[in-house]
Formats: structure tokens, C-alpha cells, sequence
DNA sequence: TGGATTGTTGACCAAAATAGTCAGGTATAG
DNA sequence: CTATACCTGACTATTTTGGTCAACAATCCA
């Protein structure tokens, strides 16, 4: 498990998603609007989006009011499952799935990794997207962000390519 | 916290000094041994060296029978020390550390990912280099690697760049 | 003294991954 | 029919990774 600024992106994202599902009667919330609460470049995030709706983490709608909603309940949707969707793994020892990477056996790189990224995606998979999105830190955040994007109305000059 | 392959290295080469560092009556260790039996370009694993020294994880001593120690007992360097040495974090919010990198405040993925990264952190400093040398498996691959090491005798044509 | 051995350092490099863009397409509401 | 919004593939610039090389400094041993 890789964790790297596209993994970042979409628990930033699915976060943002998950918080505001519920708004206007239930309708998707459309990438652009995640992409300026968030400050992520829209069509970067929809590459992203992409990634999440192909691993069925999310459902979409085309046309005018369309837009994303999570396709399971917050409480099954694991920080492991949202980075594993846009992270396509690259295998993690190198030895490509292999067994037999020195010497027709394991080498000691292949035992201790499977070791350690089994404990650590072990606590990715325990912290769901509810748990986050009930984080009193988070909320206090969105709320601003909520205030900020109504301030501007829609029609403001959003600057992409902040920092994060 | 970055994992790559450079850490992996690092984790991979530290344990088979731990391993090794009681033999011959606790000489030093040397990279050439080290290389030969993990399979790691020599010359890389000397850069890697060069940061885990810096950090004080190893001690060195040159000059012929020269080599490597640890500068500390196995039980008292962690994963997450090794990994660090090596691993130079390039902030992992890419915040630049900045505090204020939304509108002046912190954004979501800031909040979210201090927790995350803390979270795994804990993880790799919990386990340290005594419990990976005595894990069963490890203990199992180190035998048939120096049994390798002593079959060649030093003078085999070793191959580097292997897969792992 | 002078080689052989071993670590130390900085500069350099190729290849891969990352982060991101863009244009053209498809579906759909009104 | 048109505006909106997602979808897709091709493309690209930059950064990071993984790795080499050469020159150098310390040290042992004959």
C-alpha cells in the first residue's frame, strides 16, 4: 500500500463527497464543486473519480444535476479501500508477485514487507469514511470551507494548484 | 512516512547486520558482505549506509577488516527509525509544513492525513529490530543465505540487480 | 614507507512514477 | 437542440527513484 498525493486527493475527496450528500434533497454532488471546496484541480479529480467508480466505491449520474454519490454506507467504505482504487499497486517488494526472488526462494526484503504492509493496511482498513466525517477537527474545516465556497457564489476567481 | 523501496533496503540490509554483527568475535560488518548476501547494489547500499550513519543507527570503522556496528542494541532502533534515516521526508501533505495552506487555515487533507500518517508512524516505531531478527521466517531465510554465501567462497560472480 | 582495503562524498544519470492537461466523446435534463 | 456533466484516452512536464562513478580519506599490515 503506497500512500502518495492521488491517495491523499481521494480520502480528501470521498470526505467531502460524503459530507455533503445529503444537501438539496440527496441529488450528486458534481466534481466541480468538490474540486473548489477542496482545491483540486477538476480534471485531475475526475481521472480519480473515475478510479473510485470503476472499484465501485461511488455511483454516478451524467447530464445537467448529475453529479457523484457514495455507493455504499460511509460506515463500509474503508481510507484502505479509497487509496487501494486510485492507487493500482504496483507490488510492494518488487519481486512481481514472485516467490522465488533469490536463489529460487524468498529473499528477506519479500519476508518482511508482506509482514509489515499486512499491518499497515490492517489500520487502513479500520478507519471507515463515518469515522472520519464525525472527526470534530474535520467538521471544523468543512464548516469553513461550506462558509468560504457561498461567500464566493459561484462566480469567483478559484486559484488551482495550491499547495495541497 | 514514505514507503519505498529505499526503506525496504535499508530494514533488509540493518537486519542482516544485526544478524551478522556477533561473528567473528564482533568485527565489523562490511557492505560488500551485506550486498552480496541481499542482493543490493553495493555501491547504492554504501549511499544508504552514509544516511543511516548520520542518523546514528550504525557506527564505522574503515580501513581493512573495517565495517559497520550498531551504534545502539537492536531492541532500541525501530522500523520507523531505519525507514527515516534513508526516506529524507519530503512533507507528506504537501503543505511544506505550512499551517496555513487554504484560505489561511489549515485544509481537509492536512487534518486527515497528521492523524493517518501519526497512525502508521506508531505502527513502525512499535516494532523493532530484535523482533524482526528473531522472527522465525527471517531467521530461516538468513541460514540459507549464508549457506549460499559460504558455497560461493567469495570469489562467484554474483549477480546484482535481481528483482528484489 | 607504501600498497591494499574499506568507508565517504559529490556529481551525475536513466528510467519510472507522479501529477496534471486537453480534446473529443457520451448521456441526459429541460 | 443545447447546456451540463461525466467519461476516456492520449499526451506531457516534473519529480523521485534507483543507481553509477570517480576521487578521496582513513587504516591496517608488510
Amino acid at each position: 500500500m503506497r500512500l502518495t498525493t492521488k491517495g491523499r486527493y481521494a480520502v480528501t475527496a470521498m470526505t467531502d463527497l460524503a459530507l455533503h450528500q445529503h444537501e438539496n434533497g440527496g441529488r450528486p454532488v458534481s466534481l466541480s464543486d468538490i474540486a473548489e471546496r477542496q482545491s483540486i484541480p477538476p480534471a485531475y479529480l475526475g481521472r480519480l473519480f473515475a478510479c473510485l467508480r470503476s472499484h465501485g466505491l461511488v455511483e454516478s449520474w451524467r447530464g445537467p444535476g448529475g453529479g457523484y454519490r457514495l455507493a455504499r454506507s460511509a460506515g463500509e467504505i474503508s481510507i484502505a479501500d479509497m487509496i487501494e482504487a486510485v492507487d493500482e499497486r504496483t507490488d510492494n517488494t518488487r519481486c512481481r508477485g514472485q516467490v522465488n526472488c533469490q536463489d529460487n526462494h524468498k529473499c528477506l526484503t519479500h519476508v518482511l514487507w508482506s509482514d509489515l504492509s499486512r499491518r499497515i493496511e490492517h489500520v487502513l482498513s479500520d478507519i471507515c469514511l463515518s469515522d472520519v466525517v464525525s472527526d470534530a477537527q474535520v467538521r471544523e474545516v468543512a464548516e469553513r470551507q461550506d462558509a468560504m465556497a457561498k461567500n464566493r457564489g459561484g462566480a469567483a476567481t478559484v486559484q488551482w494548484h495550491q499547495p495541497c
